[in-house]
DNA sequence: ATTAATGATTAAAC
DNA sequence: GTTTAATCATTAAT
């Protein structure tokens, strides 16, 4: 099929096998053969008296492919160069490569995945959220921490509690970009050395640039997964790192003093009404060094804990109720002045220091004299009877 | 080493 | 949205 004869169009050529034998590359066949053909008589075909003949052409056979192997690279490369430089060589190269693709040894892959794999593209999100593949400065770290803090507007302070995370976090950007260079670095290193190895092959092996193509799609597709494995197993280590730096739990640290006898001092003097409007909050806020949401918690704690158990903070409720009483009384020389305290039982406390005695809260009968005590208002269904001070609170905030 | 205190989180209710 | 009640996880105290 191959060998048509007006194809070859070399007339000077013997005609045989497609009129390669004038190459000069097929010298070296040629050579070998020459020589056993102790002069092309007709006579070789006979074969007569030639027994032994024989088998001295077999030996010379032998002989020249065993020298084959002698032969420097350097020659072998020039017939290769030669066979490369012949001009039938597109043509038989075109035809094979027509041959393959036909066959379908080449069509193995041929369902060309471009869809981006969606997984990936989670990741690649995930990681640009954190901070972690977007730019390497400042930018990227804050954009890492105001994702970070979203859950709770506690954006403002708590820097200090922050560098750590950065540092950590600067950590894993590094191993990753690290990594991620590593694995761009290999992916090329690889993909250029598989092009070139096939082009090299493409001289002598019928393989089309497509078929390189798809190859380096091929490679591209199998490094993914490498680099899906890397951003999944970054995006686990910054996960982990959020979940033990930037969860406050683990990293609780006790309200200094001066806040916490702020945050005291607003309760009790609004026992009746513990509940700070946002102005309130936002202003205790900024006097405690602590953010809005701090002040809630703190509230919401204080309330909860001061209602489950009212006898245990009497002590500190008196405690308070003295330290505003007696500004009060720095302030206002009226004995009879309605102190901000919320509760009508508290204020005539000219000396509130005796009401320590502390019985069980949830005793039915509280048959004792309540120092300061809200009135069971705002804690509504739990509230101890406390039949003590009926007296409905109203004289109340400073606003 | 235990326990109490405390700030933060959560689910559920409003 | 806030608040309650329960709970967690850490810190301070015993």
């Amino acid at each position: 099929m191959l060998q048509q004869q007006p194809l070859t169009g070399n007339g000077p050529s013997s005609g045989r096998g497609l009129g390669l034998s004038d190459h000069p590359g097929m010298h070296a066949l040629n050579s070998v053969q020459q020589p056993s053909q102790h002069r092309s008589d007709d006579s070789a075909l006979e074969g007569t008296e030639n027994g032994h003949e024989n088998r001295r052409d077999i030996g010379d056979i032998l002989q020249q492919i065993m020298t084959i192997t002698d032969q420097s690279l350097d020659e072998a490369q020039a017939k290769k160069h030669a066979l490369n430089c012949h001009r039938m060589k597109p043509a038989l190269f075109s035809v094979l490569c027509e041959i393959k693709e036909k066959t379908g040894l080449s069509m193995r892959n041929a369902q060309e995945d471009e869809s981006q794999d969606p997984q990936l593209v989670r990741l690649d999100n995930m990681l640009l959220a954190e901070g972690v593949a977007g730019p390497e400065k400042g930018g990227g770290a804050a954009a890492a921490v105001s994702a970070a803090t979203s859950s709770g507007g506690m954006s403002p302070d708590s820097s200090l509690e922050h560098s750590d995370y950065k540092i950590k976090l600067t950590q894993i950007r590094c191993i990753y970009h690290t990594e991620l260079e590593k694995y761009e670095q290999a992916c090329t290193e690889f993909t250029t050395h598989v092009m070139n190895l096939l082009r090299e092959q493409s001289r002598t092996r019928p393989v089309t640039p497509r078929e390189i193509e798809r190859m380096v799609g091929i490679i591209h597709r199998k490094f993914s997964t490498i680099q899906t494995q890397l951003k999944q197993s970054t995006c686990e280590a910054v996960m982990i790192l959020r979940s033990r730096f930037l969860d406050a739990r683990r990293k609780r640290r006790n309200f200094s003093k001066q806040a916490t006898e702020g945050l005291n001092e607003y309760f009790y003097s609004h026992l009746s009404n513990p509940y700070p409007s946002e102005e309130a909050k936002e202003e205790l806020a900024k006097s405690c060094g602590i953010t809005i949401s701090q002040v809630s918690n703190w509230f919401g704690n204080k309330r909860i804990r001061y209602k489950k158990n009212i006898g245990k903070f009497q002590e500190e409720a008196n405690l308070y109720a003295m330290k505003t009483a007696l500004v009060v009384r720095q302030g206002n020389d009226s004995p009879h002045t309605p102190n901000s305290t919320g509760s009508g039982s508290f204020s005539l406390s000219g000396s509130a220091d005796l009401f320590l005695g502390v019985p069980p809260v949830n005793g039915d009968q509280a048959a004792y004299p309540m120092g300061v005590q809200a009135n069971g208002n705002w804690n509504g269904r739990n509230s101890p009877p406390a039949g003590a001070s009926p007296h409905s609170d109203h004289s109340d905030n400073s606003d």
